[in-house]
DNA sequence: TTAGGGTTAG
């Protein structure tokens, strides 16, 4: 695997890139493709003039340095305030038209009823679908209500996650002499998944199925693909898939890219590929949602060449990037730090017609708060007002955790004390980030002070949120309260994840406790829990150390056979382990490994891997291994494109 | 002819 194949020799070479990059602690050693990627990305959106017939005609194409450097002013870089009609005036209208048509003698027919609440819903309005059926249309002689619109009242109890109520209206459909469609039944199987009650909805699948009540359709199979991959059961769904295509019942497009964008979540991003491919062979053709999957996908894993081509493809095949594919592209460049591209991605797309909207701000937004610039964070927050988007919570979260970030905790307060007045009653994520910026400071009192009130306001903590109290408590050294902790949400039957554990294995590693380290570490499979790389990153650092190299190597040799890879955190800190035992031998071919598998060395390994190739060059021990990472290097740079 | 499945941010 040589995405980014360079040598050690390469390190040394790009240090200014990588320099400024480990400064801010993103992963060095940008290959050029790397560094060129939004450049690609904007150029070719720019230029294609073929690919989105029914975008608005794209301007003169610019050069690809023209689109970063050309500064517009900020009314062009956001859409103005619309002037037609808003989402709540759609609302508006189509209610309007319903009532009319209640009004109207003689009735209209019932499927006019049915296509103005599929309006309804369709933009999200379920309560107000569900309340005009209920107690409107139930209550007006002449009107019989038909199986379509039992089927979007049972969809709207579902979407407010009453799926239960959703099949007392079975009941009463049965009742009526109505005969359920494929649509009904896959309406309660998809409100049971929205419920996270999965397995109930595999069993009423296979119910269904068993007694032949009604034949699965495309649909149905799309729905339970989509449970099993939202429970983290990708294979199972594979292996519906192989099902769907040995029998009658085809797979789509849709239940393709389900398990696509499963695959890419789930680290397997080769597997998506080979998908992806077979959708191809098949003659199944990938549509905007399948491409924008895969770009996610392919940006998380730092592999921009291929989602570049991705993206590419996309174009060549007459798909017209839509706001989802832009705000993920937002979000390849800001987690990189690069907010140039990201605000380029963000003025290509207002060029080509697609308005930027709250989650695509709220990205740059969150981009701008991780590089700690809080003054443009805030200004894409107004720009956001002003142009007529408004901020919702995760906007207010975002700034907060920001703020919190930055140790400015009382803007932080300001803005969560702010929240209720401006609508937005603070979640168990707003709770999580203040905790996080008061512990931060090393304010455990107020942090508790404020874990108390948001019980009282009945936030449920989560997991997240006793991960932050652990971890805090444990940070500022009150390791006994810590304990306490950990122990009461075990008595209140909280389970304990191997986050949990982790925070634990890590405060005594670094308290120099290594021996009960390893027994919470050698416990959790007990648990039925199983290390995560960070998990094994804070073992193999607590057990360098100690000097217990040996047995840092073993573990790093086990986790890869427990089917988890390393990390580049994971090679620099047994690289370090290495060096500081003076065996430069073993951490230079460690190194290769590392670089050979898209890793790089960080700001505190690389100086000393310079310090070994500069001063045993001469050593023949390791003569042989220094030049084949000369030799190696000639050829990465031979990469350049 | 009106209903059901997949993609983005904290």
């Amino acid at each position: 695997m040589s995405r980014n194949g360079n040598g050690v020799a390469a390190i040394i070479r790009r240090a200014p890139i990588a320099d400024n990059w480990l400064l801010k602690g993103t992963p060095p050693l940008l290959s050029p493709t790397h560094l060129s990627f939004p450049f690609v990305l904007f150029h070719y959106s720019l230029s294609n003039t073929t690919t989105s017939p029914s975008s608005p005609p794209p301007p003169p194409p610019p050069t690809a340095a023209a689109v970063i450097t050309n500064q517009v002013s900020e009314s062009e870089t956001l859409p103005r305030k619309r002037c037609n009609l808003g989402p709540n005036d759609d609302l508006q209208s189509a209610l309007n038209s319903f009532n009319r048509m209640l009004q109207m003698r003689p009735l209209p027919h019932i499927s006019h009823f049915n296509k103005a609440l599929g309006t309804i819903t369709k933009m999200g309005h379920y309560a107000t679908a569900l309340s005009l059926i209920l107690n409107k249309l139930q209550q007006v002689q002449g009107i019989l209500v038909d199986l379509y619109t039992f089927n979007i009242a049972i969809n709207s109890c579902c979407r407010l996650n009453q799926v239960h109520f959703g099949f007392s209206l079975l009941g009463s459909l049965f009742k009526r002499g109505y005969t359920p469609a494929a649509t009904t039944f896959n309406t309660l199987i998809n409100g049971l998944i929205l419920e996270d009650k999965t397995p109930q909805a595999v069993e009423l699948f296979k119910k269904l199925i068993t007694t032949r009540e009604i034949e699965p359709d495309v649909v149905m199979y799309g729905t339970i693909v989509n449970g099993l991959c939202r429970t983290g059961n990708t294979i199972r769904a594979v292996s519906l898939l192989r099902i769907m295509e040995e029998g009658s019942c085809k797979p789509d497009t849709v239940v393709y890219s389900t398990i696509i964008d499963s695959l890419c979540k789930d680290r397997m991003v080769d597997d998506a590929l080979k998908l992806f491919t077979e959708m191809d062979e098949k003659g199944i053709f990938p549509d905007v949602v399948t491409y924008n999957s895969l770009i996610h996908g392919l940006c998380n894993f730092g592999r921009w060449k291929e989602a570049t081509k991705i993206f590419r493809e996309m174009l060549d095949s007459g798909i017209a990037p839509n706001v989802r594919t832009y705000t993920v592209l937002v979000d390849a460049c800001t987690k990189e730090g690069k907010m140039k591209e990201a605000e380029g991605v963000l003025e290509v797309m207002i060029q080509r017609g697609v308005d930027p909207d709250v989650v695509t701000l709220n990205t740059l937004m969150d981009g701008y708060c991780l590089q700690g610039h809080m003054d443009e964070a805030i200004r894409v927050f107004s720009n956001m007002v002003e142009k007529g988007l408004r901020p919702n919570i995760v906007s207010h979260n975002i700034l907060i955790a920001g703020y919190c970030k930055k140790m400015k905790i009382d803007e932080a307060m300001h803005l969560f004390r702010e929240m209720p007045r401006r609508g937005f009653k603070p979640n168990t994520q707003t709770f999580g980030a203040m905790l996080q910026g008061l512990f931060q400071l090393g304010r455990c009192g107020a942090a508790q002070k404020l874990f108390n009130e948001m019980q009282i306001v009945g936030i449920i903590p989560d997991s997240q949120t006793y991960g932050i109290l652990l971890d805090g408590l444990c940070k500022n050294g009150h390791i006994s309260k810590a304990l306490s902790l950990f122990h009461m949400m075990e008595r209140n039957g909280l389970d304990h994840d191997v986050v949990m554990y982790s925070i634990l294995i890590d405060t005594f590693c670094k308290d120099k406790k290594l021996d009960s380290a390893r027994v919470l570490f050698n416990n959790l499979s007990s648990k039925g829990l199983h290390p995560n790389v960070k998990t094994y990153n804070m073992m193999i650092h607590g057990l360098c150390e100690e000097g217990l190299l040996h047995e840092a190597k073993e573990l790093f040799v086990k986790m890869e056979q427990s089917g988890c890879l390393p990390d580049g955190v994971t090679y620099n800190t047994i690289i370090r382990g290495f060096i500081g035992q003076h065996k430069c031998y073993e951490a230079l071919i460690l190194t290769e490994e590392m670089v050979e598998r898209g890793f790089s060395a960080d700001a505190s390994t690389f100086p000393l891997i310079v310090d070994i190739l500069s001063t045993k060059g001469q050593d023949p021990a390791l003569q042989e291994v220094i030049k084949k990472f000369m030799h190696k290097d000639s050829h990465g740079m031979q990469e350049k494109e």
